[in-house]
Order: C-alpha cells, then sequence, then structure tokens
DNA sequence: CATGAATGAGCGTTCATTCAT
DNA sequence: CATGAATGAACGCTCATTCAT
C-alpha cells in the first residue's frame, strides 16, 4: 500500500526537523514542506504535532530495540555482544538523535506522554535495558560480572557511562574503542595493583 | 536592591514551570501568575521567553557548578570528595530537573543555544567536567586511578554511569549508596579473580 | 436512470443532517458517509456543499407545494381545506425542519442565496402563500371571509398564526385541533358579545 | 469600565455581520475589523466564536424583553399595550435581524445551544410570550377577550400572526397599521354577518 | 517602575474540492 | 462513473510582546 510509503516519508522529514530544532520550532510548515506532501496529508496519518512527535521518537527506538534484540540473542561472547550492541546504539544516536530519549526517559518530555503512547514507550526503554539485562545475567552464571550489584543496574550503568564516554568521541566507534571502553567498564576506573594486573596475563 | 529579589521570584517560578511542562507549555502568563508579578515585569528582567529559559536552566547549574567546585577544593581523600559531589547532582537533579541539560549537553535543545548565551551554558558544563577531572588529576598523581584513560574521559564517564546507575535509586542517594556506586566505578563490572580480591584487604 | 436514485440518497442524507446540525457543523464528508457514498460523488450531482443545502431545503418545499396544492384543489368547503392544508404543513415541518424556512423566508439565509437559486426558493414560498391565497380568494366570493384584508395578507397572517400556535402543539396536530385553530383564526380573539354569540348557531 | 464599552463595540459589529450573513460566512477577521480592535481582543470578551454568536442573539432579545415588560406595566387599554408592543417587535427586527431568533425559536440552531446558554435564550422568549400572556390575562378578567382558548396560546398565536401579517408591511409599522392588524387578530378573519355587524357599532 | 489590556503575527487544524486510479 | 487520498486555502485561536496608564 502505497499509504505505509507516504507515512514513513512524513516521519523521516519530521525525524530530521525534529533532532534539529524544537517542538515548537519546528512547524507543520516545515514538515510537510521537508516531506513533500500537502499540509493536510500530514493529518490523514498522524492525529496532531504531538503524534507526529511522538511517533517519530519511538519509531527511532523501535528499530534499534530490534536489532540489539537481534545481537543479543547471537551465541558470541558477552563481551562481543556488547560492544556490538553499543556500536549499534551510537550510529542509532547519530542517525536518529531522538534515541537519545531513550537513554534518558527521565526527561520531562517523557513523563508526559500520555497514556497508552507514555507506556509503549516507557516499554521500549525498558526493552532496551532488560536486552542488556539478559547479557549480564549469563555473564553472572558465567562468573564474568560481579555478582553484588544487579544486572538490571549494571545494564543501566553501563548505558549511562557509554552515554558519557562517546561523549568524546562524536566521530566514530567501532569495535577497538568499543573494547576499550568495555575495559574501563569491566576493570574499573581503579588502579591496576602489581598483584591484580598480573591476573590479567 | 528589590530587583534581585524579583528576579529570583521569576526565576524560580518558572523553573517550576519548566521542569514539569516544555517550553512551549509553558506560558508568559503561567509564569507571571506563578510568580505573582505584573506580564509586563518579566520583560525588565529577561528580554523574551527564550533568555527566560536559558537563565532558568544555567542558573540551576550555576550553583552546582560552585557547590562542586567547593567540594573539590575540600582536602579530603578523592573517593569522599566525589561520594560528596555525586550527593549534590543528585539533590540538584531533584530539586530543578533542568540541571539534567548540564549531564547531557549533546541535547538537541542546547546544541542550539544561540551565541554567548549559548557557550555560557556549555562552559557550566565543561565547569562540571573539569572540576571532576582534577579530582581524577590528583588521583592519577596518586596512583588511585588507570593512567590509560584521559582524565576527561574518566569524569565524562563518571557522570555518564551515575546518570544511569541513579535512575534506580530516585528516592534518596546517600554516602553509603554513594560509596556502593564509587566501587562499581573504580572497581569495574568485571568479576574479580581469587588473587585480585586478595589484593584489596 | 440510476443516478435519480443516488441524487434522492445523497438528499435524503443530508436533509437529516442539515436537520440536526447548522451549515457548517455537517462536512460534506458526514453527508456521504450517512449517504453511503463516495466523496466525489456528491460533486457529480450537486456544484458545491451550498447547491446541496439549497436543494435540500428546496426539494422538501416542493413536495409540500405540491401536495398543498392538491389539497387547494379538492372540492371541499374551505374550512376543511385550510385545514387539510395545515395538518400537510405540520406533518412536513416535524419531517423535514427546513420547511421551516419557508414560512420565514425573511430568515437572513434564504436572503442571501444566490440569483436563480434565491428566485426558485421565493417562488416555492410564494407558491404555498398563492395557493392558500386562492382558497381566499374563493371564501372571499362566498361571502365567507371579510373583504377588509386583502386575500395574500390573510394567507400570511394565516400561516404566522399557525406557527405560532403550533408551537405548543408539538406532537400532534389533527382535524380537531385544525378546526380549534381556524376557529380562532376565523372568529378572532376577542369575545363574542352575547348578540354575535347567538349569529352562530 | 473602558472594557464594557469595548465588548459592546465589538457585540455591535458582529450583530450587523450576523445579519446580514451566515454564522460560518462571518470570519473573526471581519467581526475584528468591523469592530475596529485587535484579533485577539475579541477572545477576552467571548471564549470563542459561537460565544460572540450567542451573546449577540441573545444581547438583542433581552434589550426586546426590557421594552415589552415595560410597555406590559402602562397602565393604558390593552389593545394600546398590545399595539405598542408589535410597533416595539416590528423595530426591533429591523434593528436586530436576530431577534427574529426568539419568534422562531424552534429554530435548529437555537435547539443546539449548549446548557445555560440555551435556557438563558428560551427564558427570552418565555419572557416575552409571559409578558404578553399577563395582557390577555388581564383582558380576560375583563371579558374582552374569548376564554376558551389559554391566554399562553394567544399570545404565541399573536406573535405568529403578527410575523406573517408584517411580512408585506417591510417598510413601516405605525399605530394605524397596528390597530388594523389587532382587529384582524381580535375579530377574526371570518366575514361578519349582518347581525354580528350591528354589535359593534 | 509595575501593570495588564490590547495587539497581530503566526500556528495548528479543518474540510471543500480535485483528480488519478 | 465512482472513489477516496491528496491538497492547500482559509479559518479560529494562541500567546509573546508592547505600551498607555
Amino acid at each position: 500500500m502505497a499509504s505505509q510509503a507516504k507515512e514513513k516519508q512524513i516521519v523521516r522529514a519530521a525525524e530530521e526537523l525534529f533532532n534539529s530544532r524544537r517542538f515548537h520550532e519546528v512547524t507543520m510548515e516545515d514538515v510537510c514542506r521537508a516531506a513533500g506532501v500537502g499540509k493536510g496529508t500530514i493529518y490523514r496519518y498522524f492525529k496532531d504535532k504531538e503524534e507526529l512527535f511522538l511517533r517519530v521518537a519511538t519509531s527511532g527506538s523501535e528499530e534499534l530495540c530490534d536489532v540489539v534484540r537481534r545481537k543479543c540473542a547471537e551465541g558470541l561472547p558477552f563481551e562481543e555482544r556488547l560492544v556490538g550492541i553499543l556500536i549499534e546504539i551510537h550510529q542509532a544516536k547519530r542517525r536518529r538523535g531522538l534515541v537519545r530519549l531513550l537513554m534518558r526517559s527521565d526527561d520531562a518530555r517523557v513523563g508526559r506522554l500520555k497514556g497508552a503512547l507514555h507506556s509503549h514507550f516507557e516499554d521500549r526503554r525498558s526493552a532496551l535495558i532488560s536486552a542488556i539485562t539478559q547479557i549480564f545475567d549469563e555473564a553472572i552464571r558465567e562468573g564474568k560480572v560481579r555478582t553484588d550489584v544487579p544486572p538490571e543496574l549494571l545494564a543501566g550503568s553501563l548505558l549511562g557511562m557509554f552515554h558519557g564516554y562517546s561523549w568524546h568521541a562524536e566521530t566514530q566507534f567501532q569495535r577497538e574503542e568499543g573494547l576499550q571502553f568495555l575495559d574501563l567498564f569491566l576493570r574499573g576506573a581503579g588502579a591496576r595493583t602489581a598483584s591484580a594486573q598480573e591476573v590479567r596475563p
């Protein structure tokens, strides 16, 4: 059906605009011009501006969640899977700024999304967190990760630290950087004492 | 001078409103009603709505920066100073939602603040980061922190991880939780091997 | 021809809608949904919304006029014919609110109908009035009605009084009520003096 | 207070427009232009277009009711009072077309006025009817009017007949025409028989 | 200085109308 | 012919901003 395509067309145009300007700075006129459709057309697909915004926000995150879940299921060592996920997240952040919302859903904006949409959005965040939590669950069982911190908290911390870390690496983020970061996360910022160093030859 | 007081009055009222609603959902009428001043009065203190918003955002962060800088200068062990700072940040986040901007100034919103105000705002973030960076500098000199990661990156990572970590601890965050978190940050999420554990008696 | 049927289908649907909502509250979408036809189809039968509205208004009145004219031609005593007409009018008002326009074509709305359509509509009113006027003409010739008031004025007055009178008798209006009303119209509201009463045994 | 004046200014401008065009043909821009005020100003006084329309409709009728009530209280013969009232109504209809609504409040438009405003409007009509009803009450006590028709029905009929009658006398309507009309109403349209004529010498 | 009534540019939204299918 | 997705002119309404009091 052609309408699927047109909807995507609108979402994509809106995405770009919402990423570079604030909600109230983006006019529906901007969106329809950017999307190359008539003004009324947008309203065939979205009840109002708010719904369009929400859709843009959630659509990005949905895709990311799918990719992440797939990565989780891969039969690789947990470090490799985490690095893969981080790379995906980093790319998604660059492509679609709104995914950022996912990483800080305490945002006032998200807090006020209404009803079903709100929970749908929260679900996305949970989905991301819980996908990563699963990896930590396995890693704990394998004795690879400390057991005194709930895996969920580990997942949240990983995501948070990555957000702060990748701040400086705006350009690209590939396997190598991913491993560096993971080393910081897994071994900690503390100095390695002589004997501790020996442990990891 | 009375105007100082009135200005604070307006900022405080606006702060509360901007924390619970989006920029475009807060009207100047709301602000002046909440502040108990006439509508025109606001314009004696702030050029326009945007400037008011910025002021609210920056004023919160400015206070936080001051507190953090003071904490940094205290002659305590670096772990204690970090915990003190984290507690302050946590409280500031609860009091003033806009401080959150500080912790993720990659936010599209901040990215578009104009001219002098933008850099002034960026400065706040840098101030926070660099205050913490200083602590890490010292800690590196004392051999307490790993040297293969630039201290600035450590500061960013700490802040980020804290953001993710404290997400689950919405209620309160005191010295004890601070130490737990710091342990995670410094020793990492990886499992302690037998010999490594011995190192830290 | 099928188009005749489809046109009627549309008019009937529109009729119902225009009776319960104002012109601007009825959308063409409402009409086509109610009529069970495509949106574009309406435009094959009516130039625009205005024309549809007019057609609805006039179509109701046209039917009424036909019935009234037929009643006029019946060879009954003039009182009986008038009562028959009133009953028809009353029913038409209930069925099709727009007939009301007929009875008060001074309505601002009617006053602005354009060109040919306007006069066509005015014609309907005239038709109604003149049908009744004919009856009065005959009655005057028979010496049954006062001669100092132009029959046209009598017709208008009858219609008007009936409108006010029937206001209270929303439910039903049959021969008996018709005769009561006619008595008021013909003998007047004034008290019957003793001798005057004698006159009508 | 100046706002009273400005409100009246707006109502008057709107009145003129609503009298010559339909609700949906009058734009708020038209109104504010005609009233000589800014667009936003209207919204300080009226919640929306609907409320403005309602106000226009009711304000005209309120004034008329006052005048009519005053006329009712005058110590004149009932015929004189009725004529006075009719003249007022006629003038009001010419000045303010919306008063017409009063005379046909079965209008779909009125039927859908919401809540308090609806009843307020219905009240006006009742007020008009009941003022006239009072006159008939008195006249009945004086034996001047027939007793077999409820005075309320007489009032409604009078108003209705007058509406139909005055249709032809668009120009002016003064005491003389009033008496002619009243004669029709009181003595009826029926022919005066010889003896009946004698009764009223 | 403080106020809030007044303003009007500009926005979101609607809906009559068109036209490719 | 019938359809309904697409259109965009036009509208109601908001609200940041001004300025007379």
